[in-house]
DNA sequence: GTGAAAGCGCTAACAT
DNA sequence: ATGTTAGCGCTTTCAC
């Protein structure tokens, strides 16, 4: 009577549907059941070759595009990946990432979607809503999570979760990234290799960037006494070229004695360049400029820009296979990896 | 006996579910059933006070968090939107526009699924399987689409898409854009009026930009005569600084007394002014240079350049109304948009 | 290799 | 204002 009930309904066509091509109606074209032409379509070597054929013609005659929402409901795998980035913007350094996570990704069958946090860590709890409502196979952050509410939810959720751009003790889930301190340490190092004493720093006032400037700061202590001057600027995040330009112009109206700058980003670093040069500065003679990021143009500058490059490439392939590796049921070796970073000696300290 | 059937399967502890708190759950905790509980998350004000408060606690305690794949299943309308671009990297055109749309989304209800084309138009149906299967409730296309295989299954998916950066009489649908033809003739008047008569361009490849440079060519011709020289270089997509430098260097070579150079972005332009500033010569007093796009950095150069801006803010935000206004069901009283362009005269040229 | 039945978690459609 | 019922289109489970 279950059955009848069934059918009955099924009888009456329904008012709901929108019309759409349904995977029922090929498989009923094909002449076979709907399952088999799921198969077909899902798992092909559990199917045989005459049945493949049919579905595979049906499919091709209708146009049908399987519903994705259908069939994760059915079967608790999206094939979505979230990331969420703190803007879209062109010129930030997480672009790389966000460009081979979405190209690993489709490989693999998933699609990405992209959130956008902003720097400020408003509306947080909107877009944590948004994305674990849509239920993604995975989650790809930049920076660590660090509130501990979001912490929470991400872990109620069961998402996988990679968390990228820096290291921490105490991942949500997986992590690869590299020390935003040992950054600072090794352009500290290298100046003051290069011969350069009185250093300034200008950065963005994210956390991971005031931790690679106290780092910085604390390594050219060491190397200069305790009791060195080292001028520095935070600029409001996002940076830009002008940003940049602005920042460099008042650390030397009040510091134009000067031999060496640390910027937090390419970005900035280019706009302290073009200041430089406005000023009449040489760089590198007058003034060593190193940069954060090694972005596209950073190679074609005049001069060439110093830099601390970070593989972004890496960093989304890896956390794309994290993703896939843990949605396929096989466990991860290692969670956390440590991606590095290297300094890219160009024509600009 | 139908129900008899259902409340049966109802009882036994199904093995597929996978122990996330569904919405059944907060009804029940809520001592409501479970369409009143839906009510008061979707449509707050057709529920009584008493029972929103109740429905509200009992979220609050569970962390529940709605089922959008079961709710699009259910409603047809998945609240997301597809955004196909050709590539995520940065200092791209298209950055702005989609970082507007991201915005107008997110405030409407709605996330931005992101796709990349690549600049060749390969793999260009499986991108759009991937973004036809979540059944967006809209898509927005970078440029429009040529292949008329891709337009037949964009409108068999009855999918509302939104065609941006360029005009054609022939829309899939909607259309938010402006005409590169005119911004061609606009940049070819502009440097005759600034005096310049040894024009140059370079320009990448894509079909947009070619139409930009056959127009400005055009127009450049009409005033100097049909004989003249108007040396060009097309470069592959993506056009970067660096691309930008060894174009206009190997302009240059072969032309070396051009005082005009007209840019396909101003990623190139930048490029371009570095290679100037390298050899010596002076922008714009021997070399005018303008740019297209105005992006970010470009008013912050040495000397600021001269550009096209496009207002990619005002495509995304219509783009987004457009999308929004469709699924509220309201007609779209102007379904083509020419959003213009403007020169924005800089130091450049 | 193939299929019937029973859901996945939600909302539209009709009650009341 | 609230509830009942019947799906949305797919896949899992279990049986053959």
């Amino acid at each position: 009577m279950g059955s009848h009930t069934a059918s009955a309904a099924r009888d009456k066509r329904s008012r709901r549907s929108h019309g759409g091509i349904t995977l029922a109606e090929v498989a009923r074209l094909a002449g076979v059941s709907p399952i088999t032409a799921s198969r077909a379509l899902n798992t092909p070597e559990q199917v045989s070759a005459g049945a493949l054929q049919k579905v595979r013609d049906a499919v091709q005659l209708t146009g049908y595009v399987p519903n994705l929402l259908a069939g994760g409901l059915a079967s608790s795998r999206s094939r979505l990946v979230a990331a969420v980035v703190p803007a879209i913007g062109g010129g930030t350094v997480f672009m790389e990432m966000v460009q081979s996570l979405t190209e690993s990704l489709a490989t693999s069958g998933y699609q990405l979607m992209l959130g956008q946090s902003g720097y400020a860590q408003s509306r947080e709890d909107a877009l944590l809503d948004a994305i674990i409502g849509r239920r993604p196979d995975g989650l790809v952050l930049t920076g660590v999570m660090h509130s501990l509410q979001g912490r929470r939810r991400l872990q109620a959720s069961g998402i996988p979760v990679v968390e990228t751009w820096d290291l921490t003790p105490t991942p949500i889930d997986m992590l690869v990234g590299f020390s935003h301190e040992r950054v600072g340490t090794a352009v500290a190092d290298y100046l003051h290799a290069k011969g350069r004493r009185r250093l300034a720093i200008m950065s963005g006032d994210d956390e991971r960037a005031v931790r690679r400037t106290t780092a910085f700061v604390a390594r050219a202590r060491s190397h200069l006494g305790a009791d060195a001057t080292l001028p520095s600027v935070a600029v409001g995040a996002p940076s830009t070229v002008g940003s940049g330009r602005r920042a460099f112009a008042k650390l030397l109206d009040e510091h134009p004695d000067i031999d060496a700058l640390c910027c937090g980003s390419d970005v900035m670093a280019a706009g302290a360049i073009i200041e430089a040069q406005v000023r009449g500065m040489r760089v590198p003679a007058d003034l060593a400029v190193i940069g954060f990021g090694d972005l596209g143009f950073s190679a074609d500058l005049h001069p060439a820009l110093t830099t601390v490059r970070i593989d972004g490439t890496a960093i989304g392939r890896q956390a794309a296979s994290f993703i896939v590796e843990r949605a396929a049921g096989r466990g991860v070796a290692e969670r956390v990896v440590d991606i590095g970073f290297s300094i890219v000696e160009r024509a600009s300290a």
